[in-house]
DNA sequence: GCCGTTTTTTGATCTAGAACAAGGACCAGC
DNA sequence: GCTGGTCCTTGTTCTAGATCAAAAAACGGC
């Protein structure tokens, strides 16, 4: 887990992120110059259960897998987080544990903020405050009507947008390669290894091409059809 | 509308809600003070698309419906909350208009708060911020559970669980009525009319009486064991 | 390269719930 | 009381996806 630094495109990734949007650029530099970046490679833990919660983290790139340790000895999957997201908010402001670990699925890039230095910045300017509340609101509801949206979506729909998410949105043609493994996947997109492979399959007809962990979309646009709905 | 009072029972439901159990008691009181009562009956409304956003409001009691109006003049539901939930948190710190309207569906009793004094609150205790972001991102996070955990349950569960969330937890046998429609419940429940009334049908085995929106349960327990899982 | 383990794919069957259709109940106005 | 509208229920058919079972790839260690 070592140090390294940010791009121009990283610091648009953080500044959109809903902690940092209300933030002035005088605040946002101030942040960014005491945070660190650390890099992980797939499989190291970016903090386990149990450690003291001073720091949230805000992903750069890659995966993170969030799972709990059960005195039995076995890891539930609680939840995914990718590019965007940041994590162990509640934890880290209330200065308590991690009630979970942070796993990194693939490689990994982070940045580690103090949770406190962010509560300063909120509270010396109402405005800040005010726009940090109206953005977590809202991202709330955008949250509740993603997976509202779930709800509804057939499992042909709901792959053809995760593999949309893996890809910058911009090309037409693009070979990705999966975050992580199928039967991953399967459970964060709601169903079983084998329905996933059927789906795959069933894609093909839209420009999938599966090999291994490798994917080939021949057309993002007949991609972006099949979801459009709503 | 006209305004009431609040009994013992109605601040407790007000003082757990998300933005006020961060507060100490002075602070709740003073939030109390200024805050306002009010009775409104079935179909009207709290509040129109369009109006200034000042206030959001606590449900003390009742539902409250979330409608857009497009300009083709068709309502489009987006939400329906009850009692315990807020209204209207991201207009009214940002002092925009409501991008909404809220329309009673039962007799309903909501508080209505100057969202300008609840950050006066937030911001001279950095304690009740940091409880206060935290408690949000909670809030988030069991939200993201609950929606997740009807992606994986039947139709009968969720009924369930509904039907279960109009009593008060107590009584092993209840009447309750139906606080509106059931084809607004089925949209609810993510489900048709149709198949809503089949589920009803299905769980007269597990005592459970349906004449028009009167519901009678015999037995609270048995409904309960119908849920628990995961 | 070979072997055991894990992951993925394919096959076949079964079920919850969607979709279409039509009958019945309730209500308001006349 | 009759009549037209709305809401609810019942009947039937059809499909996405779950589930059980097993073959086939991929992977890691030696």
């Amino acid at each position: 887990m070592d140090a390294a630094f940010l791009s121009e495109d990283d610091r648009r990734t953080i500044k959109r992120s809903v902690l940092c949007s209300a933030m002035g650029d005088g605040d946002f530099a101030e942040l960014l110059a005491s945070a660190s970046v650390r890099s992980l490679k797939r499989s190291e833990y970016l903090f386990e259960q149990g450690d003291p919660a001073t720091n949230l983290f805000l992903i750069v790139d890659g995966w993170v897998q969030i799972t709990r340790d059960d005195r039995d000895g076995s890891h539930t999957l609680i939840a995914a987080f990718h590019k965007g997201d940041s994590l162990a908010e509640s934890a880290a402001f209330l200065g308590k544990v991690y009630p979970a670990s942070a796993q990194a699925m693939t490689d990994l890039r982070v940045v580690a903020m103090r949770a406190s230095l962010i509560l300063d910045i909120i509270e010396r300017d109402r405005d800040v405050l005010a726009q940090t509340l109206a953005s977590i609101y809202k991202k709330m509801h955008v949250l509740v009507d993603e997976i509202e949206w779930l709800k509804t979506s057939t499992l042909r729909e709901r792959l053809a947008r995760f593999l949309l998410e893996q890809t910058d949105g911009t090309a037409e043609a693009v070979e990705l390669t999966l975050p992580y493994s199928k039967s991953l996947i399967a459970a964060k997109l709601g169903t079983s290894p084998q329905q996933l492979s059927r789906t795959f399959t069933e894609l093909q007809q839209h420009g999938v091409r599966v090999k291994g962990a490798v994917v080939q979309l021949d057309s993002t646009a007949t991609l972006r059809s099949l979801i459009a709905k709503s």
